[in-house]
DNA sequence: CGCTTCCCGGTTGCATACAACTTGCGGCGG
DNA sequence: CCGCCGCAAGTTGTATGCAACCGGGAAGCG
Protein backbone atom coordinates (compact mmCIF):
# COMPACT_ATOMS: atom_id res chain seq x y z
CA UNK A 1 0.00 0.00 0.00
CA UNK A 2 1.57 3.32 -1.66
CA UNK A 3 4.90 2.31 -0.52
CA UNK A 4 7.93 4.71 -0.55
CA UNK A 5 10.11 3.42 -3.28
CA UNK A 6 13.45 5.02 -3.00
CA UNK A 7 13.35 6.76 -6.76
CA UNK A 8 11.02 9.10 -6.14
CA UNK A 9 10.47 12.67 -6.22
CA UNK A 10 10.46 14.53 -3.66
CA UNK A 11 7.11 16.31 -4.59
CA UNK A 12 5.76 12.57 -4.89
CA UNK A 13 7.08 11.52 -1.59
CA UNK A 14 5.44 14.57 0.21
CA UNK A 15 2.38 14.35 -1.45
CA UNK A 16 2.22 10.39 -0.60
CA UNK A 17 2.80 11.05 2.97
CA UNK A 18 0.50 13.95 3.26
CA UNK A 19 -2.51 12.09 1.62
CA UNK A 20 -1.84 9.74 4.32
CA UNK A 21 -1.85 11.60 6.95
CA UNK A 22 -4.72 13.40 5.73
CA UNK A 23 -6.66 10.10 5.20
CA UNK A 24 -5.49 8.69 8.59
CA UNK A 25 -6.73 12.13 10.33
CA UNK A 26 -3.68 12.35 11.86
CA UNK A 27 -3.99 16.40 9.84
CA UNK A 28 -7.51 17.49 10.89
CA UNK A 29 -9.76 18.86 8.08
CA UNK A 30 -9.27 23.05 8.55
CA UNK A 31 -6.03 22.81 9.07
CA UNK A 32 -3.81 25.12 7.55
CA UNK A 33 -0.52 23.74 5.57
CA UNK A 34 2.51 25.95 6.11
CA UNK A 35 4.95 25.56 3.44
CA UNK A 36 7.76 26.53 5.32
CA UNK A 37 7.23 24.10 7.60
CA UNK A 38 6.42 21.34 5.77
CA UNK A 39 9.32 22.32 3.24
CA UNK A 40 12.02 22.14 7.01
CA UNK A 41 9.79 18.74 7.96
CA UNK A 42 10.94 17.02 4.59
CA UNK A 43 14.08 18.48 4.68
CA UNK A 44 13.39 20.30 1.17
CA UNK A 45 13.17 23.28 -0.76
CA UNK A 46 9.55 25.03 -0.97
CA UNK A 47 9.32 24.11 -4.21
CA UNK A 48 8.64 20.68 -4.51
CA UNK A 49 5.72 21.03 -1.19
CA UNK A 50 3.99 23.50 -3.38
CA UNK A 51 4.25 20.58 -6.23
CA UNK A 52 2.76 18.40 -3.67
CA UNK A 53 0.42 20.68 -2.46
CA UNK A 54 -0.66 21.71 -5.50
CA UNK A 55 -1.19 17.99 -7.35
CA UNK A 56 -3.65 17.58 -3.88
CA UNK A 57 -5.28 20.52 -4.38
CA UNK A 58 -6.32 19.34 -8.19
CA UNK A 59 -7.38 16.01 -6.22
CA UNK A 60 -9.41 17.95 -4.15
CA UNK A 61 -7.97 16.73 -0.33
CA UNK A 62 -6.76 20.14 -0.24
CA UNK A 63 -8.30 23.52 -0.89
CA UNK A 64 -6.17 26.36 -1.70
CA UNK A 65 -7.38 29.77 -0.93
CA UNK A 66 -5.30 32.46 -2.80
CA UNK A 67 -2.92 34.56 -0.86
CA UNK A 68 -3.86 32.85 2.49
CA UNK A 69 -2.28 29.15 2.19
CA UNK A 70 -3.84 25.85 1.40
CA UNK A 71 -6.34 23.38 3.85
CA UNK A 72 -7.28 20.37 4.43
CA UNK A 73 -10.55 19.85 2.87
CA UNK A 74 -13.60 20.35 5.26
CA UNK A 75 -17.27 19.49 5.04
CA UNK A 76 -20.07 20.67 6.13
CA UNK A 77 -23.06 18.49 6.73
CA UNK A 78 -24.49 18.94 3.51
CA UNK A 79 -21.22 18.47 1.52
CA UNK A 80 -20.41 15.43 3.63
CA UNK A 81 -23.86 13.99 2.83
CA UNK A 82 -23.59 14.60 -0.54
CA UNK A 83 -20.03 12.88 -0.24
CA UNK A 84 -21.30 9.88 1.27
CA UNK A 85 -24.13 9.53 -1.80
CA UNK A 86 -21.78 9.47 -4.52
CA UNK A 87 -19.76 7.13 -2.35
CA UNK A 88 -22.17 4.70 -1.67
CA UNK A 89 -23.47 4.99 -5.52
CA UNK A 90 -19.80 4.17 -6.68
CA UNK A 91 -19.29 1.39 -3.85
CA UNK A 92 -22.65 -0.32 -5.81
CA UNK A 93 -21.57 0.07 -9.14
CA UNK A 94 -17.79 -1.56 -7.96
CA UNK A 95 -20.09 -4.61 -6.15
CA UNK A 96 -21.63 -4.82 -9.27
CA UNK A 97 -18.85 -4.91 -11.65
CA UNK A 98 -16.92 -7.24 -9.33
CA UNK A 99 -19.73 -9.77 -9.36
CA UNK A 100 -19.71 -9.84 -13.12
CA UNK A 101 -15.91 -10.70 -12.99
CA UNK A 102 -14.55 -12.10 -10.21
CA UNK A 103 -11.55 -14.35 -10.40
CA UNK A 104 -10.78 -16.56 -7.85
CA UNK A 105 -8.11 -14.51 -6.92
CA UNK A 106 -10.04 -11.43 -6.26
CA UNK A 107 -12.75 -13.68 -4.15
CA UNK A 108 -9.70 -14.99 -1.94
CA UNK A 109 -8.47 -11.57 -1.27
CA UNK A 110 -11.80 -10.17 -0.39
CA UNK A 111 -12.95 -13.22 1.71
CA UNK A 112 -9.39 -13.02 3.53
CA UNK A 113 -9.57 -9.18 3.73
CA UNK A 114 -13.26 -9.46 5.20
CA UNK A 115 -12.03 -12.51 7.96
CA UNK A 116 -9.54 -9.81 8.88
CA UNK A 117 -11.18 -6.90 9.23
CA UNK A 118 -14.11 -9.03 11.62
CA UNK A 119 -11.34 -10.27 14.18
CA UNK A 120 -10.52 -7.02 14.51
CA UNK A 121 -13.68 -6.12 14.88
CA UNK A 122 -14.46 -8.42 17.51
CA UNK A 123 -11.00 -7.40 18.83
CA UNK A 124 -11.89 -4.19 19.22
CA UNK A 125 -8.76 -3.45 17.55
CA UNK A 126 -9.41 -0.21 16.05
CA UNK A 127 -6.19 1.09 14.04
CA UNK A 128 -6.18 -2.46 13.30
CA UNK A 129 -10.07 -2.63 11.67
CA UNK A 130 -9.12 0.60 9.81
CA UNK A 131 -6.29 -1.23 7.81
CA UNK A 132 -8.18 -4.03 7.16
CA UNK A 133 -11.68 -2.22 6.49
CA UNK A 134 -9.20 -0.21 3.65
CA UNK A 135 -8.19 -3.73 2.64
CA UNK A 136 -11.26 -4.88 2.35
CA UNK A 137 -12.81 -2.44 -0.26
CA UNK A 138 -9.92 -2.10 -2.26
CA UNK A 139 -10.11 -5.89 -2.92
CA UNK A 140 -14.06 -5.28 -3.76
CA UNK A 141 -12.35 -1.92 -6.14
CA UNK A 142 -9.53 -4.36 -7.59
CA UNK A 143 -12.00 -7.10 -8.24
CA UNK A 144 -13.99 -4.47 -10.78
CA UNK A 145 -11.31 -4.97 -13.31
CA UNK A 146 -11.63 -1.49 -14.53
CA UNK A 147 -9.12 0.72 -13.31
CA UNK A 148 -10.89 3.71 -13.93
CA UNK A 149 -13.67 2.81 -10.99
CA UNK A 150 -11.22 1.60 -9.15
CA UNK A 151 -9.47 4.79 -8.99
CA UNK A 152 -12.41 7.16 -8.70
CA UNK A 153 -14.08 5.09 -5.69
CA UNK A 154 -10.31 5.05 -3.84
CA UNK A 155 -9.88 8.84 -4.47
CA UNK A 156 -13.15 9.02 -2.68
CA UNK A 157 -11.87 6.98 -0.12
CA UNK A 158 -8.91 9.00 0.42
CA UNK A 159 -11.49 12.34 1.15
CA UNK A 160 -13.91 10.52 3.07
CA UNK A 161 -10.90 9.15 5.15
CA UNK A 162 -10.54 11.77 7.69
CA UNK A 163 -14.36 11.47 8.72
CA UNK A 164 -14.13 8.12 9.20
CA UNK A 165 -11.61 7.84 11.77
CA UNK A 166 -14.36 9.88 13.53
CA UNK A 167 -17.09 7.70 13.07
CA UNK A 168 -15.67 4.64 14.47
CA UNK A 169 -15.56 4.87 18.19
CA UNK A 170 -17.35 1.68 19.59
CA UNK A 171 -17.17 -2.16 19.24
CA UNK A 172 -20.79 -1.88 18.05
CA UNK A 173 -19.67 0.37 15.26
CA UNK A 174 -16.80 -2.05 13.55
CA UNK A 175 -19.35 -4.68 14.26
CA UNK A 176 -21.81 -2.65 12.18
CA UNK A 177 -19.56 -2.19 9.44
CA UNK A 178 -18.65 -5.95 9.48
CA UNK A 179 -22.33 -6.85 8.74
CA UNK A 180 -22.69 -4.21 5.91
CA UNK A 181 -19.54 -5.96 4.52
CA UNK A 182 -21.33 -9.37 4.76
CA UNK A 183 -23.91 -8.06 3.00
CA UNK A 184 -21.48 -7.07 0.15
CA UNK A 185 -19.91 -10.05 0.14
CA UNK A 186 -23.00 -12.28 -0.48
CA UNK A 187 -23.50 -9.62 -3.24
CA UNK A 188 -20.65 -9.76 -5.32
CA UNK A 189 -20.12 -13.88 -4.74
CA UNK A 190 -23.83 -13.67 -6.33
CA UNK A 191 -25.02 -15.08 -3.25
CA UNK A 192 -27.55 -12.25 -3.26
CA UNK A 193 -29.36 -10.97 -6.07
CA UNK A 194 -30.60 -7.53 -4.61
CA UNK A 195 -27.75 -4.64 -3.46
CA UNK A 196 -26.61 -4.71 0.29
CA UNK A 197 -29.44 -3.11 2.42
CA UNK A 198 -30.08 0.16 1.61
CA UNK A 199 -31.71 1.11 4.97
CA UNK A 200 -28.33 -0.51 6.41
CA UNK A 201 -26.20 1.86 4.36
CA UNK A 202 -28.24 5.11 5.16
CA UNK A 203 -28.10 4.71 8.67
CA UNK A 204 -23.96 4.28 8.37
CA UNK A 205 -24.18 8.15 6.13
CA UNK A 206 -26.06 9.36 9.58
CA UNK A 207 -23.51 8.05 11.80
CA UNK A 208 -20.85 9.51 9.84
CA UNK A 209 -22.60 13.24 9.92
CA UNK A 210 -23.60 12.29 13.64
CA UNK A 211 -20.45 11.76 14.31
CA UNK A 212 -19.06 15.81 12.86
CA UNK A 213 -21.40 16.93 16.34
CA UNK A 214 -19.07 14.95 18.79
CA UNK A 215 -16.19 16.75 16.58
CA UNK B 1 -18.15 27.58 -19.26
CA UNK B 2 -14.73 27.91 -16.82
CA UNK B 3 -14.59 31.85 -17.76
CA UNK B 4 -10.85 32.99 -16.97
CA UNK B 5 -11.41 35.83 -14.70
CA UNK B 6 -8.67 38.37 -14.37
CA UNK B 7 -7.65 37.49 -10.34
CA UNK B 8 -5.98 34.21 -11.22
CA UNK B 9 -2.95 32.89 -10.56
CA UNK B 10 -0.69 32.11 -13.64
CA UNK B 11 -0.66 28.34 -13.15
CA UNK B 12 -4.28 28.44 -12.77
CA UNK B 13 -4.86 29.97 -16.20
CA UNK B 14 -2.59 27.65 -17.70
CA UNK B 15 -3.81 24.87 -16.39
CA UNK B 16 -7.31 25.57 -17.67
CA UNK B 17 -6.10 26.78 -21.13
CA UNK B 18 -4.32 22.94 -21.55
CA UNK B 19 -7.22 21.39 -20.51
CA UNK B 20 -9.29 23.34 -22.58
CA UNK B 21 -6.68 22.21 -25.82
CA UNK B 22 -7.00 19.31 -24.70
CA UNK B 23 -10.38 18.17 -24.25
CA UNK B 24 -11.30 19.59 -27.24
CA UNK B 25 -8.64 17.71 -29.27
CA UNK B 26 -6.38 21.02 -30.40
CA UNK B 27 -3.75 18.77 -28.45
CA UNK B 28 -3.52 15.44 -29.40
CA UNK B 29 -3.27 11.91 -26.96
CA UNK B 30 0.22 11.17 -26.93
CA UNK B 31 1.86 14.98 -27.65
CA UNK B 32 4.56 15.88 -25.50
CA UNK B 33 4.02 19.55 -23.48
CA UNK B 34 7.31 21.06 -23.43
CA UNK B 35 8.11 23.57 -20.06
CA UNK B 36 9.92 25.80 -22.38
CA UNK B 37 7.55 26.34 -24.96
CA UNK B 38 4.80 26.66 -22.55
CA UNK B 39 6.54 29.16 -20.42
CA UNK B 40 7.33 31.50 -24.06
CA UNK B 41 3.65 30.72 -24.90
CA UNK B 42 2.03 31.73 -21.96
CA UNK B 43 4.88 34.72 -20.63
CA UNK B 44 5.71 33.18 -17.52
CA UNK B 45 8.61 31.03 -15.93
CA UNK B 46 8.58 27.53 -15.90
CA UNK B 47 7.26 27.42 -11.96
CA UNK B 48 3.92 28.19 -12.92
CA UNK B 49 4.00 25.94 -15.56
CA UNK B 50 4.93 23.22 -14.21
CA UNK B 51 2.39 23.62 -11.05
CA UNK B 52 -0.11 23.10 -13.65
CA UNK B 53 1.01 20.46 -15.21
CA UNK B 54 1.12 19.14 -11.93
CA UNK B 55 -2.33 19.97 -11.38
CA UNK B 56 -3.08 18.15 -14.15
CA UNK B 57 -1.09 15.22 -14.04
CA UNK B 58 -3.10 14.78 -10.62
CA UNK B 59 -6.31 14.88 -12.24
CA UNK B 60 -4.90 12.10 -15.24
CA UNK B 61 -5.43 14.65 -18.08
CA UNK B 62 -1.42 13.77 -18.53
CA UNK B 63 0.86 11.30 -17.63
CA UNK B 64 4.57 12.41 -16.64
CA UNK B 65 7.82 10.35 -17.00
CA UNK B 66 10.59 11.05 -15.09
CA UNK B 67 13.32 12.52 -17.00
CA UNK B 68 11.29 12.55 -20.45
CA UNK B 69 8.56 14.27 -19.81
CA UNK B 70 4.52 15.01 -19.48
CA UNK B 71 2.75 13.94 -21.62
CA UNK B 72 -1.50 13.91 -23.22
CA UNK B 73 -2.95 10.53 -21.53
CA UNK B 74 -3.38 8.42 -24.40
CA UNK B 75 -5.41 5.20 -24.41
CA UNK B 76 -5.92 2.10 -25.95
CA UNK B 77 -8.48 0.29 -26.65
CA UNK B 78 -8.39 -1.82 -23.92
CA UNK B 79 -8.01 1.40 -21.21
CA UNK B 80 -10.78 3.49 -23.84
CA UNK B 81 -13.32 0.53 -23.33
CA UNK B 82 -13.15 0.51 -19.17
CA UNK B 83 -13.08 4.57 -19.29
CA UNK B 84 -16.28 4.09 -21.60
CA UNK B 85 -17.66 1.83 -19.27
CA UNK B 86 -17.01 3.38 -16.20
CA UNK B 87 -18.42 7.06 -18.13
CA UNK B 88 -21.21 4.92 -18.52
CA UNK B 89 -21.75 3.67 -15.36
CA UNK B 90 -21.66 7.77 -13.76
CA UNK B 91 -23.97 8.81 -16.24
CA UNK B 92 -26.24 6.27 -15.12
CA UNK B 93 -25.82 7.54 -11.50
CA UNK B 94 -26.56 11.02 -12.72
CA UNK B 95 -29.69 10.09 -14.44
CA UNK B 96 -31.14 8.57 -11.80
CA UNK B 97 -30.03 11.52 -8.99
CA UNK B 98 -31.54 13.98 -11.98
CA UNK B 99 -34.92 12.32 -12.02
CA UNK B 100 -35.16 12.29 -8.33
CA UNK B 101 -34.26 15.68 -7.61
CA UNK B 102 -35.31 17.69 -10.59
CA UNK B 103 -36.21 21.25 -10.60
CA UNK B 104 -37.98 23.40 -13.33
CA UNK B 105 -35.02 25.06 -13.53
CA UNK B 106 -33.41 21.59 -14.34
CA UNK B 107 -35.50 20.52 -16.58
CA UNK B 108 -35.58 23.54 -18.82
CA UNK B 109 -32.03 24.27 -19.09
CA UNK B 110 -31.75 20.06 -20.35
CA UNK B 111 -34.65 20.52 -22.84
CA UNK B 112 -33.32 24.03 -24.12
CA UNK B 113 -29.87 22.01 -24.43
CA UNK B 114 -31.27 18.92 -26.42
CA UNK B 115 -32.94 21.02 -28.41
CA UNK B 116 -30.11 22.80 -29.20
CA UNK B 117 -28.06 20.20 -29.63
CA UNK B 118 -30.81 18.53 -32.33
CA UNK B 119 -30.56 21.89 -34.64
CA UNK B 120 -27.25 21.71 -34.70
CA UNK B 121 -26.87 17.91 -35.61
CA UNK B 122 -29.43 18.38 -38.29
CA UNK B 123 -27.66 21.21 -39.89
CA UNK B 124 -24.34 18.97 -39.91
CA UNK B 125 -22.83 22.05 -37.49
CA UNK B 126 -19.82 20.02 -35.88
CA UNK B 127 -18.50 22.08 -33.39
CA UNK B 128 -21.73 24.07 -32.84
CA UNK B 129 -22.65 20.30 -31.85
CA UNK B 130 -20.01 19.77 -29.80
CA UNK B 131 -20.62 22.52 -27.64
CA UNK B 132 -23.83 21.95 -27.16
CA UNK B 133 -23.58 18.19 -26.52
CA UNK B 134 -21.20 18.99 -23.38
CA UNK B 135 -23.35 21.77 -22.34
CA UNK B 136 -26.27 19.15 -22.71
CA UNK B 137 -24.47 16.38 -20.07
CA UNK B 138 -23.34 19.53 -18.01
CA UNK B 139 -27.19 20.25 -17.71
CA UNK B 140 -27.86 17.05 -16.34
CA UNK B 141 -24.78 16.67 -13.70
CA UNK B 142 -25.79 19.68 -12.17
CA UNK B 143 -29.26 18.22 -11.80
CA UNK B 144 -28.32 15.59 -9.80
CA UNK B 145 -27.95 18.30 -6.80
CA UNK B 146 -24.87 16.55 -6.05
CA UNK B 147 -21.52 18.54 -6.19
CA UNK B 148 -19.35 15.79 -5.69
CA UNK B 149 -20.99 13.26 -8.57
CA UNK B 150 -21.07 16.26 -10.63
CA UNK B 151 -17.65 16.99 -10.87
CA UNK B 152 -16.47 13.66 -11.70
CA UNK B 153 -18.89 13.15 -13.92
CA UNK B 154 -17.31 16.19 -15.79
CA UNK B 155 -14.11 15.43 -15.50
CA UNK B 156 -14.51 11.74 -16.84
CA UNK B 157 -16.08 14.09 -19.62
CA UNK B 158 -12.94 16.01 -19.78
CA UNK B 159 -10.84 12.86 -20.13
CA UNK B 160 -12.69 10.93 -23.01
CA UNK B 161 -12.87 14.75 -24.53
CA UNK B 162 -10.40 14.01 -27.11
CA UNK B 163 -11.59 10.49 -28.32
CA UNK B 164 -15.22 12.49 -28.77
CA UNK B 165 -13.95 14.90 -31.06
CA UNK B 166 -12.50 11.62 -33.07
CA UNK B 167 -15.67 9.64 -32.72
CA UNK B 168 -18.08 12.34 -34.25
CA UNK B 169 -17.42 12.45 -38.30
CA UNK B 170 -20.63 12.50 -40.24
CA UNK B 171 -24.16 13.89 -39.37
CA UNK B 172 -25.54 10.37 -38.68
CA UNK B 173 -23.55 10.27 -35.68
CA UNK B 174 -24.65 13.52 -34.54
CA UNK B 175 -27.84 12.18 -34.94
CA UNK B 176 -27.44 9.48 -33.32
CA UNK B 177 -26.02 11.18 -29.80
CA UNK B 178 -29.39 12.76 -30.45
CA UNK B 179 -31.53 10.00 -30.28
CA UNK B 180 -29.49 8.59 -27.02
CA UNK B 181 -30.27 11.90 -25.75
CA UNK B 182 -33.79 11.74 -26.19
CA UNK B 183 -33.90 8.49 -24.10
CA UNK B 184 -31.97 9.76 -21.80
CA UNK B 185 -34.46 12.98 -21.37
CA UNK B 186 -37.30 10.76 -21.40
CA UNK B 187 -35.60 8.86 -18.20
CA UNK B 188 -34.89 11.74 -16.48
CA UNK B 189 -38.30 13.76 -17.26
CA UNK B 190 -39.64 10.20 -15.50
CA UNK B 191 -41.03 9.19 -18.11
CA UNK B 192 -39.50 6.15 -18.84
CA UNK B 193 -38.76 3.95 -16.07
CA UNK B 194 -35.78 1.78 -17.53
CA UNK B 195 -32.34 2.95 -17.88
CA UNK B 196 -31.66 4.55 -21.45
CA UNK B 197 -31.49 1.50 -24.19
CA UNK B 198 -28.27 -0.30 -22.98
CA UNK B 199 -27.84 -1.64 -26.81
CA UNK B 200 -27.77 1.89 -27.38
CA UNK B 201 -25.35 2.82 -25.44
CA UNK B 202 -22.79 -0.46 -25.67
CA UNK B 203 -22.87 1.02 -29.95
CA UNK B 204 -21.99 4.12 -29.15
CA UNK B 205 -18.67 2.89 -26.84
CA UNK B 206 -17.93 1.22 -30.04
CA UNK B 207 -18.09 3.35 -32.21
CA UNK B 208 -15.43 5.49 -29.78
CA UNK B 209 -12.96 2.36 -30.22
CA UNK B 210 -13.40 2.24 -34.27
CA UNK B 211 -12.33 5.94 -34.28
CA UNK B 212 -8.94 4.92 -32.44
CA UNK B 213 -8.42 2.68 -35.29
CA UNK B 214 -8.78 5.60 -37.90
CA UNK B 215 -7.03 8.32 -36.49
C1' DC C 1 30.77 -5.02 -39.72
C1' DG C 2 28.55 -5.14 -35.14
C1' DC C 3 28.69 -4.12 -30.34
C1' DT C 4 30.08 -1.39 -26.53
C1' DT C 5 31.23 2.90 -24.47
C1' DC C 6 31.63 7.52 -23.75
C1' DC C 7 30.18 12.13 -24.46
C1' DC C 8 26.94 15.84 -25.12
C1' DG C 9 22.59 18.23 -25.93
C1' DG C 10 18.34 18.61 -23.85
C1' DT C 11 15.02 18.11 -20.30
C1' DT C 12 13.35 17.63 -15.76
C1' DG C 13 13.72 18.41 -10.61
C1' DC C 14 15.27 21.28 -6.95
C1' DA C 15 17.11 25.33 -4.46
C1' DT C 16 17.38 30.12 -3.83
C1' DA C 17 15.99 34.91 -4.42
C1' DC C 18 12.58 38.36 -5.37
C1' DA C 19 7.95 40.46 -5.99
C1' DA C 20 3.02 40.79 -4.92
C1' DC C 21 -0.54 40.15 -1.95
C1' DT C 22 -3.15 39.54 2.50
C1' DT C 23 -3.81 40.48 7.17
C1' DG C 24 -3.44 42.10 11.77
C1' DC C 25 -2.23 45.91 14.60
C1' DG C 26 -1.22 50.51 16.04
C1' DG C 27 -1.94 55.36 15.44
C1' DC C 28 -4.75 59.12 14.12
C1' DG C 29 -8.94 61.67 13.35
C1' DG C 30 -13.74 62.31 14.29
C1' DC D 1 -14.64 55.95 22.71
C1' DC D 2 -15.21 54.21 17.98
C1' DG D 3 -13.94 53.77 13.30
C1' DC D 4 -10.76 54.38 9.46
C1' DC D 5 -6.27 54.47 7.45
C1' DG D 6 -1.69 52.94 6.74
C1' DC D 7 2.26 50.34 7.73
C1' DA D 8 4.85 46.22 8.59
C1' DA D 9 5.33 41.36 9.13
C1' DG D 10 4.47 37.18 7.16
C1' DT D 11 2.66 34.55 3.61
C1' DT D 12 2.04 32.99 -1.09
C1' DG D 13 3.21 33.34 -6.12
C1' DT D 14 6.89 33.85 -9.59
C1' DA D 15 11.51 34.11 -11.66
C1' DT D 16 16.08 32.53 -12.29
C1' DG D 17 20.03 29.42 -11.82
C1' DC D 18 22.08 25.01 -11.02
C1' DA D 19 22.51 19.94 -10.62
C1' DA D 20 20.98 15.31 -11.88
C1' DC D 21 19.35 12.37 -15.27
C1' DC D 22 17.88 10.35 -19.86
C1' DG D 23 18.57 9.61 -24.88
C1' DG D 24 20.93 9.65 -29.07
C1' DG D 25 24.99 9.59 -31.77
C1' DA D 26 29.67 9.12 -32.86
C1' DA D 27 34.02 7.10 -31.92
C1' DG D 28 36.65 3.08 -30.61
C1' DC D 29 37.37 -1.83 -30.10
C1' DG D 30 36.71 -6.74 -31.01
Amino acid sequence: MASQAADMTSSQRIAESLINDISAGRIAPGARLDEHGLAARFGTSRTPVREALARLAARGVLRSEWGRGVFVSDYGKEELSEMLEAMQELEEICSRLASKRLTLRNEAAILSAHRTCEEAAEAGDLPGFLKANDAFHHAIYEATQNRFVSEIASEFRYRTGPYRTKRFRTKEDMLDSVRLHGSLVKTVLGRADAPPAETLRREVSLKYIEALDRA
